[in-house]
RNA sequence: GGCCCCGUUGUGUAGCGGCCUAGCACGCCGCCCUCUCAAGGCGGUAGCGCGGGUUCGAAUCCCGUCGGGGCUACCA
């Protein structure tokens, strides 16, 4: 390691939907600049203008918003070396292509799509890589003229030295490349556009980035970025120092593939309208190549932060599994204090429309009640939503599950229901205990019925559903009237 | 084809030469608790890809092999 102050960054391309692997990126990145009290950076890579768009670049704003992944320097926030997205930088690119042919690091390539192709056919054939090979590195100015007359428009090609290239890769340890596998790369298309392998090292470098982690994919390109950030130096681009790397494993799903925009789990954009938190979903990331300790596996992000050590990330790939996701979501979820649960619980409601956009007072103290009875009974927010469904909605939208009630609601289902309608009619302190008194005394030592099927019949009755919140502590909320319309409701039929 | 990476139960991981009769978690199965469902408790299921070495001793080190993946673009 350096023994510059650390600053890493994240630096994602708008296009489509923002997904768990890319997330799984930013957070390790995000972890590893916390950890060591350094900067993070955040720059937006739309440089290729037909595959990135505006909204693609809002969704990533929003979503790392709301994982709680701020940045030091970026879009929205600013910062010395500005501007963030590549965009707006093209310029700049411009200007260090020309340098980096000044110098005599990079070179004009006139091959065609056609003649590339067929060398490079002819190259896998003989058993040789089949990268460019190097044909017009050194063309005559004759030759230049006449490929210009022919009207060829030159890409850029960067010059790769002919040595071997080592580096310490932050998680797998010592990487080596021969420069004989490694060729000249295009830098600026013959366009002028400039590509990916010469804006991000350009940003990189610019932005004195120190840690580079990102994804697997990237591996082997990494020798071809030190020869640039080497050629930088020379040319005095950036802090003249080439920042260190560390290549992060896959997220995988189905099969042998790597998550993709296929894999239902893959949309982050997912995660919060099915009521995940935050800190669940990162906590599992976080799991996904990296464990704070031998036996545990729940933790905050101030602890991961504390505990995070990029050398202690694995670099097997790792399989995405959405349940595991989910429980962790519910270990989090029965850590949050009943406020918190509370006033978190709100949009969704509003988002089933149980609770007004401007909550009543009325609305907000039922919620408060009702939160501590689902709250070890959820693994996502929106399981609230449903159990709770029947203390909010309108009496006339109110309904009972039809195969719920089937199996409970038949004629010896309704008699228990009479007997509670009957028993509960003769409760004037409607408060839990009472309740459960009068209940437990008519149907269990009345009827001599069983517990499940005394409360059964009664639970669907007034819930709507076989599966509810603890039943007594319902019907309180619930209150008296409703309870009792229901009651008769269902017995009336 | 060439180069590079990876290989512990179904899944995620711990392990970094003896503490491993391989630990933890999710999942699954069973039991307990119980007004339903959860939560919680207890127990069970299942793994070091293979073959050679090195060593008194290997999941751990070396070599090979097999398998998987990535890159090999005027995508990122």
């Amino acid at each position: 390691m350096t023994d510059r102050p650390v600053v890493a960054r994240f630096c994602p391309s708008p296009t489509g939907n923002p997904h768990v692997g890319m997330a799984r990126t930013a957070l390790f990145s995000w972890a590893f600049a916390r950890h060591h009290g350094g900067k993070f950076v955040f720059r937006i890579e739309d440089t290729d203008t037909s595959r990135d768009n505006e909204e693609s670049y809002q969704l990533l704003i929003d979503v790392m918003r709301w994982l709680g992944l701020d940045w030091d320097e970026g879009p929205e926030v600013g910062g010395p070396h500005g501007p963030y997205r590549q965009s707006e930088r093209m310029d700049i690119y411009a200007d260090v292509a020309q340098q980096l042919l000044d110098a005599g690091f990079a070179y004009k390539a006139y091959d065609t799509a056609e003649e590339l192709e067929e060398r490079r056919n002819a190259a896998r054939a003989a058993g040789k890589p089949s990268g460019y090979d190097g044909l017009h590195r050194n063309l005559t100015a004759e030759q230049v003229a006449a490929y210009e007359a022919e009207g060829r428009e030159p890409v850029i090609r960067f010059k790769m030295p002919e040595r071997t290239y080592t580096f310490n890769d932050l998680v797998r340890g010592e990487i080596t490349f021969d420069s004989a596998n490694v060729q000249d790369y295009v830098l600026v298309r013959a366009n002028g556009q400039p590509l990916y392998t010469l804006t991000n090292p350009t940003d990189d470098a610019m932005m004195g980035i120190t840690h580079v982690l990102r994804g697997e994919d990237l591996l082997s390109s990494t020798p071809r970025q030190i020869a640039l950030y080497e050629a930088f130096a020379e040319i005095g681009i950036g802090g003249g120092f080439t920042p260190e790397f560390g290549h992060l494993p896959f997220v995988m799903g189905e099969g042998n593939r790597k998550l993709s925009k296929r894999d239902p789990e893959s949309n982050l954009l997912d995660y919060k309208p099915k009521g995940f938190l935050p800190e669940g979903l990162l906590n599992y990331m976080a799991l996904l190549g990296w464990s704070i300790a031998e036996d545990r596996d729940i933790f905050s992000i101030p602890e991961m932060v504390e505990a995070f050590e990029i050398g202690r990330v694995n670099p097997n790939p790792a399989r995405f599994d959405i349940k595991k996701c989910e429980a962790i979501n519910g270990s989090h979820v029965r850590l949050l204090s009943e406020p918190d649960l509370r006033d978190r619980l709100v949009p969704y409601f509003q988002a089933a429309g149980l609770i007004d956009d401007e909550p009543t007072v009325d609305q907000l103290s039922t919620l408060e009640a009702a939160t501590p009875l689902v709250h070890e009974r959820m693994t996502l927010l929106t399981e609230a939503v449903d159990m709770l469904r029947f203390l909010f909605v309108a009496e006339q939208d109110f309904a009972i599950d039809e195969a719920d009630a089937a199996k409970n609601l038949d004629e010896a289902g309704l008699a228990v229901a009479r007997a509670a309608h009957e028993a509960l009619s003769a409760v004037s302190d409607w408060t839990t205990e009472p309740i459960e008194e009068a209940l437990r005394g008519a149907l269990i030592e009345g009827l001599g019925l069983k517990p499940r099927l005394a409360f059964g019949p009664v639970r669907v009755a007034v819930t709507g559903s076989r599966i509810s919140p603890p039943l007594f502590e319902s019907l309180e909320l619930l209150g008296r009237e409703t309870t009792l319309a229901r009651l008769s409701a269902v017995t009336a039929s």
